[in-house]
DNA sequence: GTGAAAGCGCTAACAT
DNA sequence: ATGTTAGCGCTTTCAC
């Protein structure tokens, strides 16, 4: 491979000058500029890109900890991350954690051993151990979707409590009055966030709250299924269930239909995240859409300028929602 | 940052004695280990892996190709690539590249300046342009799921003919005649060849091959509702409708009920790929069964190996897949 | 405007 | 078993 002492010596000039070429152009006069802009041509010229990185010590990489690839959420948040990534010259290592604190504890070293620039996490959780907090303290990253809020980080979020509330009031609004809902880990903030929004609109409707209304869940359709099996069962049935999210939505509705429970008359199911197979699912699902990409273009955002020190203190973006209401949400009925 | 030599002036020894005892331990004394791990953990040194990765000219880097990542195949396939790619020591660079050649050689790019030793493409097409190729010719590349089968890279397929022919030969069996297929971007290799299983499998049963039963189609859930709909007011009706992955099916599935049509009993429907949603629409979908994450571990196995010279010439590895018979497709009637 | 030269942090001969 | 030393390819003062 050729390198720049090849370039040179080609053109007759100096290194420096090929690097200034490249580099600040307009530093050097049009004549050599030529020259050497040709000699990169004859020699087949291509940056050792490693090595500009090492010496400039500025890796453009960000680390992107992804619970899981496979949600088609996070899929679309990725993509918004390309995007805002290509267009300010970074590149995104991806990695998918499954939750995994060891996996993402492997990933987070990138930050520390100078292979990447910084972090976006996805989870709400801390990947960075004692070892790896350098002499400043705090390493760039930037929490979004599920994240922890203790101002230390910034973050990129929605406002959970809002959307659940908005959800739960139109299920109220159709005469629903036991709701159940099928919940995230708990470990999950945006459950714990999501299930005060659900009390909110409880309270604001007079509606008592009811624990035994509560399933467990984990983002899966499998885990919708079976929380929607058990409901499909109750002797006293909720008529509407606000699932966490599209996919366990989608996997209560397939045990519904295979009791013979007919959505939305006999049961009510509301989702949460618009993916796109919620609109291609019978009947459609009505749910609450979040701007996917732009989160993902937010948060590579925020952590360039946390990058380029162009922010203070760790800000906070809350994302806006919108409720989408379709066929999978219809009036109380009996 | 403490670097390498910090350590050794902190443990007393050679920068050389440093880096053997990370990197060769047996190599080292056990008196003189323990100094160094100790001075390590004194100074808080953390390798600069920049430099360890320009110095031995070897990233550990993979870039990865992917058309889009929100196809819940395809992110099947990341999952698998992660971690064979974590288990040889490599990191993954995700490209987002939503089909579009300049991204392609963008990432491609990353080849040719040394930020990566290899690639992976998971489309029919070569992201390598004149100005990439080094001086041996070809650059590192294992090009899976879809594939250019000209011989130059290792490729990772399916035998899609003959899934194709499974497929259809299936809902031959169920005493379908007029099969319809949506079908994927004619330039895709992929519907290529399983349109001609789809053919292999006619021909065998001696029905004559209708051009008119063939519909266009790009693998995204919109797609497959156009051509659902499409279908659905034709006169005479096909009985059967193979649609080249579980979007479009999903897709189909949703207009031909729209349409009152009932499915399978007025109209069969089969997907590819075998997605985590198939199993949960309505009717559960049948479809042909690719092992996703094995694909991801193989290409990143056989590039690994290609990295290492253990290829001489590019071999050609054929993945299994399955037919998976579930309630979509039924009898024809009438 | 251009060149000479010093290193970034590390590995790998080569010596001892 | 350990130390010395020469770079890897590039950027960046500092001279001229």
């Amino acid at each position: 491979m050729a390198n720049i002492r090849d370039v040179a010596d080609s053109a007759g000039v100096s290194v420096a000058t090929v690097s200034r070429t490249l580099q600040q152009p307009e530093r050097v006069s049009p004549k050599t500029r030529n020259k050497v802009m040709a000699a990169v041509q004859a020699v087949g010229y291509k940056p050792n890109l490693m090595a500009v990185k090492f010496r400039s010590g500025k890796t453009h990489n960000l680390v992107v900890l992804v619970p899981t690839v496979a949600n088609v959420f996070f899929a679309r948040v990725i993509s918004g991350m390309q995007e805002a990534a290509a267009e300010l010259g970074y590149s995104i290592l991806l990695a998918n954690t499954l939750g995994n604190s060891e996996i993402e504890s492997h990933y987070a070293k990138m930050v520390s051993t100078s292979q990447a620039d910084g972090l976006i996490q996805l989870r709400a959780h801390n990947p960075f151990d004692a070892t790896m907090i350098n002499d400043n303290g705090l390493l760039p990253m930037v929490n979004a979707c599920e994240v922890i809020d203790d101002g230390q980080y910034p973050v990129v979020s929605l406002d959970n409590r809002a959307a659940a509330k908005a959800m739960t009031e139109h299920l109220i609004s159709l005469g629903h009055t036991r709701i159940a809902m099928i919940k995230g880990p708990n470990s999950s903030p945006l459950t714990q966030e999501r299930l005060v929004g659900y009390k909110d609109a409880l309270a604001q409707a007079n509606i008592a709250f009811d624990e035994s209304l509560l399933f467990p869940g984990d983002f899966t359709l499998q885990a919708g299924y079976n929380a929607g099996e058990t409901i499909s069962h109750l002797e006293s049935r909720p008529t509407a269930v606000f699932c966490e999210n599209d996919e366990t939505a989608i996997g209560a509705m397939q045990a519904f239909k295979q009791a013979n429970l007919h959505v939305p008359n006999d049961i009510s199911v509301a989702g949460f995240d618009d993916i796109a197979f919620s609109a291609f699912v019978d009947p459609p699902l009505t749910t609450i859409a979040q701007p996917a990409e732009e989160f993902g273009r937010t948060a590579v955002t925020l952590l360039v300028d946390l990058l380029n020190g162009k922010i203070r203190k760790a800000p906070k973006v809350i994302m806006p929602f919108e409720l989408i209401v379709r066929e999978s949400t219809g009036k109380a009925l009996g």
